[in-house]
RNA sequence: GCCCUCGUAGCUCAGGGGAUAGAGCACCGGCCUCCGGAGCCGGUGGCGGAGGUUCGAAUCCUCCCGGGGGCACCA
């Protein structure tokens, strides 16, 4: 076995924020990174190695930190990518070191080293992610549907998102606290509970429980615009509920009970793991409201301006360029939702003791968020300003580069997406999986559809808006969940076909060979899974991760199409290939599952 | 008007200080009696523009152009 640094000589300060580098050292990349960190910081103060793949042909890794070194030191580059690599036990590890003209040092891992990893990894049942030394404690606020309100694309997005790091977060032994911020309190339910009356409190509730929230609600906001008698009566409603009035109460809880029933079953659907449970809507913090906006007070925090009141925070200017306020409270003595946002930080931090609030609300709430934090901040709320984050994300478009509506203008139901993103998938399984019976197809093709709209929403940078495209996200080419999932089977039919159980070559106790280019190739990127973890978390970016996976499954495909693995040339080769058959499929499912997707064994 | 964000191949997207900018789809040309052909190999084609910083810029800074969003009592 070969001699490891210590992980409290990894780098210190690599990572200045809240997580601390938790990378196992069966990862190649840390324990040469670790090498040469020190190496480098005797040079000079905070010199970075900067340790990266390489796509030179034949060389795994490159340094690139020995160019900026010598530049700082004065000195020829090649001079000291020769001084950085040849004092380490670089050789220990490296089967070839190459350094170049420019300065560049490249690297081939040692056969030994490299099988001696993946073999480590195969091992262990994290494949490398080690839990965080120091846990914390994350509220993650995602999803947040409307009460009596259609959940449309954009739901999709905060909620497979929001599910998917708050999968990594736990992975990664942090203690998450979802929380679902549904919209169930405000002006508009005086309106809603009017529109309940009239229309019957059975017939009301009944159109709720079967998903037609959105007819509901045009129906309610239609009536509501038609006449000042309903505009009359859904005011005083509002007064009924903000006071506590009993049977307003039971009204209103008839249009939440409804409504989060319905949102339970897309959630069924979807494979996320909210529940009831974790909803913290608006009402909850309604009592709160009045002891935020006291403390503000108490803290001088609070200028009153045309009758509101208001915390005004450097930086932010009206479309006048007068200074901006954040409206606490409004002239007729109502909250708005600067008000509850600031309830959540006061309560999430004060009451709960969070380490991290993380939100995962779309990019337009950017100004909004941001002016919240900064009164959460100037509140002593807020302990530090990174401990509040936004993870923002952009719009769903249609293939028409619009916002994402049909031809009518109207926006499309998540389930309806959802529900044809199934049938799609159904119909490609059973055009080709003549051996599943009707309800392994039928379960598969779940997994199936509901894996390809959130891979889809998941693949790429949140920060940009993203085209819904149902034919290219069921496709099973490409960067896509179905091609993934596929990966995973091909790799698990080779046990099927030879009556192995892929479990008896993941004890870590086969050896593996890296002899094959592919196969070399496979390895380095088997073992890059931790690092590909820790890095979609750090950045809250899902796609990271999927950008790994995919490639990985690229890798594989041509591991699978150059080295034979029932035909082998020997029993070892065999025996070490079906290793990283097994490996490939603990990977990508391992992946999937931490994004939220499930992976069928058969499809 | 101010602020934020995005602009990479015909299309959908990676890459966010390192060497010759990568995938998939589409298109063109080849290959394969072989563990799952939902295959393999090759080709055409690109950083919105102009400056600047740097040994090195798609990446960082400034300005311009273009798309989207936000800019006090709706959430």
């Amino acid at each position: 076995m070969y001699r490891r640094p210590s992980p409290d000589k990894l780098p210190a300060g690599a990572r200045p924020d809240f997580f601390y580098k938790d990378v196992h050292m069966a990862a190649p990349a840390q324990i040469i990174a670790a090498l040469l960190q020190p190496v480098f910081a005797e040079l000079a103060e905070g010199a970075d190695p900067m340790l990266r793949p390489s796509s030179r042909s034949g060389f795994d890794f490159q340094v690139n930190g020995s160019i900026a070194l010598a530049k700082k030191l004065g000195r020829r580059p090649d001079e000291v990518a020769t001084l950085v690599s040849s004092g380490v036990a670089l050789k220990e590890v490296c089967e070839s070191i190459e350094v170049t003209p420019q300065g560049f040092v490249n690297l081939r891992l040692d056969d030994a080293f490299l099988a001696a990893c993946v073999s480590e990894l195969a091992g262990d049942s994290r494949l490398g992610v080690e839990i965080a030394a120091t846990p914390l404690t994350v509220v993650v606020d995602y999803s947040a549907p409307n009460v009596a309100k259609e959940m449309h694309a954009g739901h999709l997005r905060t909620t497979v998102i929001g599910d998917s790091l708050c999968r990594l977060l736990e992975h990664f032994g942090h203690r998450v606290i979802r929380e679902n911020h549904v919209g169930d309190w405000g002006t508009q339910f005086g309106m809603l509970i009017e529109y309940l009356l009239d229309v019957g409190e059975t017939e009301g509730a009944h159109e709720l429980s079967v998903g037609d929230l959105d007819g509901f609600y045009r129906q309610a906001r239609a009536a509501f615009d038609a006449s000042p008698e309903v505009q009359e009566r859904a005011r005083r409603r509002v007064v009924a509920l903000q006071s506590g009035d009993a049977e307003t109460l039971r009204l209103w809880g008839v249009l939440v009970e409804e409504s989060v029933g319905y949102f339970e079953e897309v959630y069924a659907k979807l494979g996320i793991g909210l529940t009831r449970d974790d909803i913290v809507g608006e009402s909850f913090y309604n009592p709160m409201l009045g002891d935020v906006v006291a403390e503000l007070d108490a803290k001088g925090l609070l200028v009153e301006s045309d009758g509101a009141k208001c915390v005004f925070v450097d930086g932010w200017t009206t479309r006048e360029g007068d200074p901006l306020p954040l409206i606490v409270q409004k002239s007729d003595g109502g909250y708005g939702y600067a008000t509850t946002d600031l309830a959540t930080l006061w309560d999430r931090f004060g009451r709960i003791g969070a380490d991290l609030a993380v939100y995962v609300v779309g990019a337009p709430q950017a100004q909004h968020l941001a002016m919240c934090f900064a009164v959460a901040a100037k509140a002593g709320w807020l302990p530090s300003p990174e401990q509040a984050v936004h993870v923002a994300f952009g719009s769903v478009l249609g293939a028409d580069r619009k916002m994402f509506k049909s031809r009518a203008g109207a926006t499309f139901k998540l389930v309806d997406l959802l529900d044809e993103a199934v049938q799609r998938a159904g119909e490609a399984v059973s055009a080709r999986s003549l051996e599943l019976n009707d309800s392994e197809r039928a379960s598969v093709a779940r997994m199936v559809g509901i894996g390809a709209v959130k891979y889809a929403d998941l693949s790429t940078d949140r920060l940009r808006d993203y085209v819904f495209d149902l034919d290219r996200m069921v496709s099973f080419d490409g960067n896509t969940g179905p091609y993934l999932q596929y990966a995973r089977v091909r790799c698990l039919s080779i046990f099927r076909k030879a009556g192995l159980d892929p479990a008896d070559y993941l004890g870590g106790g086969v050896p593996i060979q890296v002899g094959h280019p592919a196969e070399r190739d496979l390895a380095v990127a088997l073992t890059g899974f931790p690092a590909a973890a820790s890095a979609a978390l750090e950045s809250w970016s899902p796609h990271k991760l999927c950008a790994y996976i995919y490639e990985l499954a690229g890798f594989y495909t041509t591991f699978f199409e150059n080295c034979p693995v029932l035909k082998a040339p020997n029993e070892e080769s065999k025996n070490s290939r079906l290793a990283l058959c097994a490996l490939s499929a603990t990977v990508i499912g391992q992946g999937l599952s931490l994004l939220g997707i499930e992976s069928p064994e058969r499809m």
